[in-house]
This record gives C-alpha cells, structure tokens and sequence, in this order.
DNA sequence: CTGAAAAATTGATTTTTATCAACGCAACAG
DNA sequence: CTGTTGCGTTGATAAAAATCAATTTTTCAG
C-alpha cells in the first residue's frame, strides 16, 4: 500500500538519510577519522535537552524519539528519527545547546561523530554544506506542519495520522510482504499524539472496533490505510 | 523591563536578521541586483501554501505572519516575522513548494531578491550558508519549542507567552521609553495562540481584572510582564 | 515456573475548550 | 448624519479532553 496522491508522507519525514550518502572521499575521510560506534539499548538517553553538544550521531540501526519534558517530566515527543537519519546537528550548527532531548525507542546502533571532524568536513565541503542546508529547509515544512496540526486537529485524528507516519517508519523492520507491525508503547504513542495515554487507548479501541487496525499488547498492526487517511481528515 | 532571565524570549524567535549584515561587497551586490521593493497593505497575501517560490523577502519595515491553513480556512499561525528578518527563503533552499504562507500583518515594505540571484550569492558566498545554517538550526529550535507548548499548555498559559512575545516584537514600533502596544486583532491573536477568538476575549478580560493588561479596542498593553510570566508557567 | 513490577485497559467524573447565538460599538461610505 | 459592516464582547451550552481510581494483562528477573 503506497501512500503517494492519498497522504503526505513527506510533511513528516526529515531527509537526514541522503546527507552522508557518496560523499567526496576526502570529506567522507573527515568524518569518519574519529567516529565510534555506540549501542544505547531501549530507552537509553543519547542527548538532553540544554547539554552541550560533542558531535553527533548517524543512526546505523533503530528507532530514536526527539522529545522535550515539561517541569512535570512529561514528553512530548517531536520527532521519531529512523536507521539512516542523524541527529544532534542542530545544537552544533546553531552554536547552541541541544534544543532536545533524544533517547532509544529501541535498541539502536549509532555512529559518533565528533563535533570538530563534523565542522572540519563541513568546511571542505560545499556538497555538505548544501545538503544540510536542503535538509534543515525540509525539516521547517515538517515541523510547521506539526504544529498546525496540533493546533488545528483533534486528539483522533491526530491518532491517525501518527498509526500512518509510524507505520512507514516500522516497514523495513519486518519481512519484506509481511504485515507492518508498530512496536511502541502507548505512553510513546500517546507523547507522540500530545495526549493522555487513556485516550489513545480508547481511540485505538475505537479503531479496532472499526477493523482499521489489530492490537496485541503493545503491538499495533494496521489493517485500513485508507479508512486511517479519512479518519485523519487530510486533504493534501 | 528586559526579560533576560526571567523569560527565554530567544527560544521565539528567529535569527534571520543577521544573515544578510555586513556581507562581503561581491554578495551583496550579487542580491541587490535585481531588487525589487514591494510594498504590501495590511492583510494583503505575500505568498502562499504550495505555491512555486520565485524569491526571498527581505522585510524593510512591518509584520508578517507565517500560516498554515486547514480546509474551513481557518488559520494558525506559524511565527510572526518582523522587521529586518527575511521571508521565503524555505522553498528555495529545500527546492520546494512554499511550506506556509505569508500575510501583512500591517503595513509593509519588503525587499524581493529574485530566486537567481539568492541561489547565485549562496554559491558564492560560504558566509552567507553558514549563517543561513546557522539561522535555520535556530528555527528548529523555536519550532520544536512551539509544538511542546502547544501539546502540553493550556490555552491561558499560550496567550500569556503569546503576550510576552508579542510585546518583544512590537516594542520598536512606538517611541522610546513608551509603553509597548500590541496591535493586533482578535482574530489573529487567536491564532497565534491557537484557539477560537471568544477564549482569547475571556482570557484578556480576567488578565485585565487582575490588573496585568490594559485594552481599548484591538490594543493591548501589558502592565505586570512578571506576572504573566508566572501564568505563561515558563521555567526556562 | 512464579511473583512482583510495569504497562495496558476500563469506567466515572471533572475540567477545559469549542461552538452557537446575540448584542454593542466604532469606523466608514454614501 | 445614518445605515451598514466588521470586529469585539458576552452568555449559554455542547463537545472534547484530562484526570482519577481501579482492575487486568503483560513482562521479566530470579
């Protein structure tokens, strides 16, 4: 089931993956002269939000939440970053702190840049450069996206659109033709959706009821794209 | 009153500003060559959602708000731009259609530099992408600041930051050493803050009861900043 | 296998927010 | 002036969402 001409799946998803792809060998040399693989296991914290950044990180394997916690410790989750994307660049290119805070969704794989090698190659290297520069431009449309949809979408149809942007996250997980299955807690889920967790259990009830989707305990299989896509009122 | 320590002001806004200051004699050259200015009335649309970029706007003086638009047309304003920041720029780095519109808020005058131009001083010019990187690594952090408030604040704290940065923006615009006013109407400061216009008429009632506005028509005058920022609930 | 802890689920209730309807006021064109 | 029109304001009500309290199910260490 393709999404494309009956959802806007690319107002959800950054374009991190391409950055480091067939760079020029001299660059690709730079980044690489330090780097070190790191195994944070589910639920680990990579990054906090208003640490200084060292480097940053090429997600080799697993799935990582960008999120921030309010004084009350709850998260809103920002971003589900997948296998191929990196993160941690904002805090070093803006000369900040982490604007986020990032931890394991699942066991993950990640691969550290340093922040000097990182800059190093950034100053080589135009390619780089640009793409960063195309990447940060698409990651606006998706977050200004995200934000009218908080403000303007109601907690179920919210639900929806994050069954469907999750399930393109989770599809190279499985068997290829296998049925996509979405591993998250309802917790995640519901700091994803910007809600209660109660409600997204109750929504998810709903849509079971409807045979849009199958439960079975954490895991989330979807059964309706396409009654999802109307349930989630998106009109692109 | 400056709000340093006792608001992140920072976290609202963007740093478009700089980008083009103080630029290399070449570059600046290379933009100015076909520049056109523009002068838009309030409530006139610069640009709109989807629409094919043809340049960037540099705002000479007035307001501009950024929006998404849902199918019943109502708004949500994405971020407020104000003199001296640059409008445009998104779509033509990230080779897409425009993410939002562009309205005047007031009154404007812009200063449009064709597309050609733009893309050929950025070739050109390596301190012009790295302060464009720059900008745009500080814009995902006002967004991602954005979406945690609108998921997890109410409505009379959103008004409340609303107001504190609003007022940030207008200060320049009466004289010296005077009280601020926020001219804005209704409508828009409700969709700002994302919620219909009644609650931000309850709302600015019982700040005025409590002695921490003044209004009079669509003006809006804030007496007790700390107090409102006690009710924004920010902890920075 | 088993008991403890964590997570998911359900129901009841309260709080918040949106919506609907009406009215007042001020700007403005004729 | 004066009627119209847009905007701001108010009150009443409906709808949506959050919260609280309990219970069931799942997970997982030992």
């Amino acid at each position: 089931m393709s999404l494309t001409g009956i959802f806007p799946i690319d107002k959800w998803n950054f374009r991190s993956q391409s950055i480091f792809l067939n760079l020029p060998d001299e660059e690709y040399e730079l980044l690489c002269a330090n780097q070190q693989e790191q195994v944070f296991e589910q639920g680990e914290i990579i990054f906090r939000e208003g640490g200084i950044p060292s480097g940053i990180y090429f997600i080799k394997y697993g799935k990582i939440k960008k999120y921030k916690a309010d004084k009350d410790g709850r998260e809103q989750i920002i971003y589900v970053a997948n296998t191929g994307e990196i993160i941690g660049y904002h805090a070093i290119l803006g000369d900040d702190r982490y604007p986020d805070s990032a931890a394991a969704l699942e066991d993950c794989l990640l691969k550290f840049v340093p922040k000097e090698d990182f800059l190093a190659a950034l100053q080589q290297s135009p390619i780089l450069t640009q793409r960063l520069l195309k990447a940060l431009s698409h990651e606006f449309a998706v977050l200004s996206n995200t934000i009218s949809v908080f403000a303007q979408r109601s907690v179920k149809e919210r639900l929806a659109i994050a069954l469907i942007v999750l399930r393109e996250k989770y599809k190279d997980d499985g068997a290829p033709g296998e049925q996509v299955i979405i591993n998250i807690s309802r917790t995640d889920l519901a700091n994803i959706v910007g809600t209660a967790k109660e409600n997204v259990v109750r929504f998810l009830k709903e849509f079971k009821e409807q045979q849009l989707i199958h439960t079975n305990g954490r895991k989330i299989a979807i059964l309706d794209i396409k009654k999802l896509i109307e349930i989630s009122n998106y009109v692109s």
